[in-house]
DNA sequence: CAGTCTCA
DNA sequence: TTAA
């Protein structure tokens, strides 16, 4: 456990970057918007059929889809059957920037899910593990309302430690943590000024094999 | 294939 | 809140 600056404490395999993104809040949420504007945001289905609490879009090479017929990754929007829209310059620029602070030089992420949370919407325990290239580390990018991230462990039934998460904050994980199961609590409501009542998360991963 | 969900 |  390493406190930082703001009090908080990082768990055990995670790198917690508190304001990483701060100063940079505003363009990325602009740049978010403008990913949603070309690639709609659209609530997702999983295998069994459930409707997911967020609404998720992707930018980026590759983009994560759930629906009847799994989880993967697409080259195009299944709803348009375009390319998902570019990542853009600042997304990337960020995320290797995070990634190489938490000791992951060379990532290049070649997709950022976007996942935007109302009141209310959450994310079960989970593990990403439909990316090729399981090497290259997690970077996400928390804007708008807070949120309280759950990070597991290697098992599903590891109690998860509480991380409160708010705009501009980073977190970090790969390694030997690559696949450590982790959430977010159900959103309180509230009100960012720039973003209304809501939260997006932006995901980097390397979906595709490196 | 699926627990990125829902309910006990 | 935790287990299943």
């Amino acid at each position: 456990m390493t406190p930082d600056l703001f009090g908080e404490t990082a768990p055990p395999g995670l790198a917690y970057l508190p304001g990483f993104a701060l100063a940079e809040e505003a363009a990325l949420i602009g740049a978010a918007l403008g990913v949603a504007a070309a690639a709609p945001l659209r609530v997702m289905s999983t295998p069994g059929g459930k409707k997911m609490s967020v609404a998720a879009t992707n930018c980026g090479a590759a983009g994560w889809v759930s629906d009847a017929r799994g989880y993967r990754y697409e080259r195009r929007d299944p709803l348009t059957s375009l390319p998902w829209p570019a990542m853009p310059g600042l997304f990337l620029t960020l995320a290797q920037a995070a990634a190489a602070q938490a000791g992951f030089a060379g990532f290049n992420p070649d997709a950022c899910l976007i996942n935007c949370y109302e009141p209310g919407a959450k994310m079960a325990l989970h593990q990403d593990k439909d990316e090729a290239d399981l090497t290259a580390p997690i970077v996400s990018i928390s804007l708008g309302l807070p949120a309280v991230f759950l990070w597991g462990g290697a098992n599903r039934s590891d109690k998860p430690a509480r991380l409160p998460l708010h705009s501009g904050d980073v977190v970090v994980w790969g390694g030997a943590t690559r696949l450590n199961f982790h959430g977010i609590a159900p959103l309180p409501s509230g009100h960012h000024p720039p973003l209304g009542a809501a939260r997006l998360n932006l995901t980097f991963r390397r979906a595709l094999r490196a």
